[in-house]
DNA sequence: CTCCAGGGATGAT
DNA sequence: ATCATCCATGGA
């Protein structure tokens, strides 16, 4: 039942746990998680994989194996910021989510930590997706844009939405009627399909960039969100004064290139991480200097 | 307890 | 065209 595929450049915790994807949970040494509707386990053990619940074939295109990471990476920019980024994100990769799954759960992150979005995700498919199970652990697939539309704004702050229940009703809707053809905007340019994508409630730029990156496969969409912004203010403009999105879009999108999106991904996993860090440190250190003055 | 989070829509300059 | 404010919620 258990298959294996040899998965080199590949890192499949940082790439699981970076804030691109919200609903792949930690089971015994790996993950479980849902791919095209099918329960799936992953576990990675060197430059090996091991999984059920999918083919080989299906693997390799949700986590991007064909990508050709040393040349992706090799095409940033070289730079402090860029370089500390690339050694401490090594083998994460962009990988291929469904469309539908991606704009929806991104609506949901406006103004949220990745904590709360992956809860988020997880009350939705617990209320209004599919139960399945991978052996004996029993999950839920991401609930359609079907499934969604034919629910209500009531139900959906139930699962802790908040402001955001009406905008991804609103865009359920537009999807699930039709009126918005998600695999059709596949054949657009960059600039037109950030345009439709904008056009649905709840979607604005930034979202909008998610979605193109994470689900369209779009690799220059460079998201700015609050840690993107402060890395670039603090790293790549310390003491501009007066800078606003538009000048900060203009730079990301000529300075970072045809990669962009995997630049931006790598620099705020690490940005992120590094807070982590740093609070976990504090806690440390008063921790200790509170059991030395003890001891005096 | 307070602070703030992978923002967007709206109305005021 | 830019800028300020509000919007719910809960983790840290």
């Amino acid at each position: 039942m258990t298959k294996e595929i040899s998965a080199r450049d590949f890192d499949l915790a940082k790439t699981l746990e970076s804030g691109q994807v919200f609903h792949w949970d930690k089971l015994d040494a790996g993950f479980v998680g849902v791919i095209g509707g099918q329960p799936v386990y992953v576990e990675q053990r060197g430059e090996c994989l091991l999984f059920s619940g999918a083919s080989e074939k299906e693997i390799n295109h949700y986590f991007a194996l064909d990508h050709p990471l040393s040349e992706i990476c090799a095409s940033f920019p070289d730079d402090a910021a860029m370089n500390a980024a690339r050694s401490f994100c090594r083998g994460l990769r962009i990988i291929r989510q469904p469309k539908w799954e991606c704009l929806a759960t991104f609506i949901c992150s406006s103004m949220k930590q990745v904590a709360h979005i992956r809860q988020i995700s997880q009350k939705l498919r617990e209320r209004f997706g599919e139960r399945c199970k991978i052996d004996s652990h029993v999950m839920f697939t991401f609930p359609s844009a079907d499934q969604v539309a034919a629910s209500s704004e009531k139900e959906l702050r139930q699962c802790a939405l908040g402001y955001r229940a009406k905008n991804l009703l609103a865009t359920a809707r537009q999807v699930a009627s039709g009126n918005v053809d998600l695999d059709a905007l596949t054949t657009l340019s960059d600039v037109d399909l950030r345009r439709r994508l904008c056009q649905l409630p709840g979607v604005g730029a930034k979202v909008a960039n998610c979605v193109m990156l994470f689900a369209y496969e779009r690799l220059r969409a460079f998201p700015i969100d609050v840690w993107i912004e402060r890395v670039l203010r603090e790293r790549y403009f310390p003491r501009a004064r007066k800078l606003n999105a538009g000048q900060l879009r203009a730079f990301t999108e000529k300075y970072f290139g045809d990669h962009g999106g995997y630049a931006q991904q790598y620099l705020f996993h690490h940005a992120r991480m590094g807070k982590i860090k740093t609070k976990i440190e504090r806690k440390r250190r008063s921790g200790r200097f509170v059991t030395v003055s003890r001891v005096k």
